[in-house]
DNA sequence: CGAAATAGTACTAGAATAGTCCTAATTGAC
DNA sequence: GTCAATTAGGACTATTCTAGTACTATTTCG
């Protein structure tokens, strides 16, 4: 279905929490109480953010985790870059010498130019766009009454 | 990594095959030794494309497979639909009411938009265009400005 | 009838994904 | 200095998805 794992998913959620917090620190247990995740899941993602370079971290008892730059100058396509590997629709598509059947492939050249123009996509938004909502945004404490009942995980 | 499964890849490879024989029946075994893959998986991949309207068949001892259009009607967007469902980079780009965390999330909306715009992409080559790596037929110019300097293939 | 071909479906093995857990390192507070 | 809170890193498991195979039934030509 040519799509994103769920961690890439759970992870723009993440960042977008933490872009709401105007370069504050956030505890792992923070970012996953307000995301309605589990608590391990999202230290992971958050590891994995900071290493990518899109999260700083500190550690100790008043640690945690914010954005490394304003939400404007982060991009889609860094975010999946991150959590999943280059943009690549076919094996073909962003490496060269994997595939045994190149020698005689007609199509690979056409699937590296939608490649391209979805990367294109990807690049044009940034994660103040995903953060901004087009419908009107719901209140906090609308939230609240949309919680779940079993947050186990 | 935003990949497509590789039984699409090959689909369009077999595709791309029976666009070649100009509305002639090709037997899968044909087809499977033209493209290089095992007949089983390409066995599969035809009987899958017929049930979704892209080829037809004949059976019986001269039977075969087919375009059921010309390649140039065939658009990658339908490639992809039929051979792993529709194009959906989160599990809510295409449906609702199957995230639990829709309610309190702020990023679906972008999101769609972004599928929407990858959704044109594909939408916009035809399996004549993928067909065709070197010499895109419509407008030149689109692609020029998009063009990498290390562009093998 | 018998050979050649597609149709349909069920199954298996392997890989990738999602998620959890444990231990170490770091820092602030008392 | 010790304790508690917190991140870092990695190992591990369970589950889901993918790829590929196999088998049987059906159709058609000669």
């Amino acid at each position: 279905m040519l799509r994103m794992s769920k961690l890439t998913d759970y992870g723009t959620l993440v960042l977008a929490q933490l872009a709401t917090t105007n370069g504050q620190l956030s505890s792992a247990h923070q970012v996953a109480t307000d995301t309605r995740l589990a608590l391990p899941t999202v230290s992971k993602l958050l590891k994995t953010l900071v290493r990518a370079g899109l999260a700083v971290s500190e550690r100790g008892a008043r640690g945690g985790y914010a954005l490394s730059r304003p939400a404007d100058e982060i991009s889609a396509a860094e975010i999946i870059d991150a959590l999943e590997g280059p943009v690549a629709i076919t094996e073909c598509s962003s490496a060269h010498g994997n595939c045994e059947l190149e020698p005689s492939c007609r199509v690979g050249g056409a699937w590296r130019r939608i490649n391209r123009r979805i990367r294109q996509a990807l690049d044009e938004v940034s994660l103040a766009d995903l953060q901004r909502p087009t419908a009107p945004r719901l209140s906090p404490e609308r939230w609240k009454g949309a919680m779940l009942p079993s947050n186990k995980h």
